[in-house]
DNA sequence: ATAATATATGAACAAATGCTCATATTCTCA
DNA sequence: TGAGAATATGAGCATTTGTTCATATATTAT
């Protein structure tokens, strides 16, 4: 009784796997990270994560049905955001503790990752 | 300059994709969940990520590269724990949010998972 | 030294993942 | 109604991942 929140239940531990899981690749975390600033258009998303439109599609597919992202429509667009205030800061954590984790790095290197287009094909 | 801490630094990023991408596992998950109550042996690790040693071994090697967990070595032994405060943060803090993701539950169902032991909170 | 125990490692293979390509759907507007 | 734009979907394929199996290494005890 007094040890409950010390536990984690079956299910939570399924839900946690599933969330790290599809945090857990770039392009992902590229959308989730964008995401998490607000909502955004798939067009958007497609470029910042570097993916084909379909391709993008998938991934957004996977993470609706997996309650990470929601979407709505407006006309003929899309528009993501993260689903619940959980995953927004789930993510949040994660990101404030890897800055924590370089100590002495310099404040100058803030690349943003997300407007680093027009670089490499594959 | 004021936008410092909205941005992800490419470093930063990578390391959380990794993170990440190892935390999305039955297996490793229940590993890393078991290691954030303190360091553990390998056979108790085995066990419990229900695999066998040769598998569990491997994922700890990937672990431990990742600097995720780290090791000792006591005699014929060796005892794994995680690698840094960051790392128990960040999993204690997806264990917190997912918690509060099922709102209705019953009590009773809190499963053999794991009891996390007295350390500190954020 | 040899044996016994705990852990690590490499190769091989099966399953899961993530992409591409083609096509389908949905919406808007002329 | 048909065309064009944005998004979604299914099949196929290549890459990655996770396991097993066999074996290697390390430590302790005899």
């Amino acid at each position: 009784m007094q040890y409950k929140n010390r536990m984690v239940a079956e299910e939570d531990f399924l839900r946690l796997e599933e969330i790290y899981k599809l945090f857990g690749s770039a392009p992902r975390l590229k959308i989730l990270i964008r995401l998490s600033k607000g909502e955004c258009g798939v067009t958007e998303l497609c470029q910042l994560a570097e993916l084909t439109q379909s391709a993008t599609s998938h991934q957004l597919k996977d993470l609706k049905q997996c309650r990470i992202v929601k979407s709505r429509k407006d006309g003929i667009n899309v528009y993501y955001s993260l689903d619940d205030n959980h995953i927004v800061e789930i993510l949040e954590s994660g990101i404030e503790h890897v800055k924590g984790d370089r100590c002495q790095e310099s404040t100058s290197d803030e690349s943003n990752f997300q407007e680093k287009q027009g670089e490499e094909r594959k």
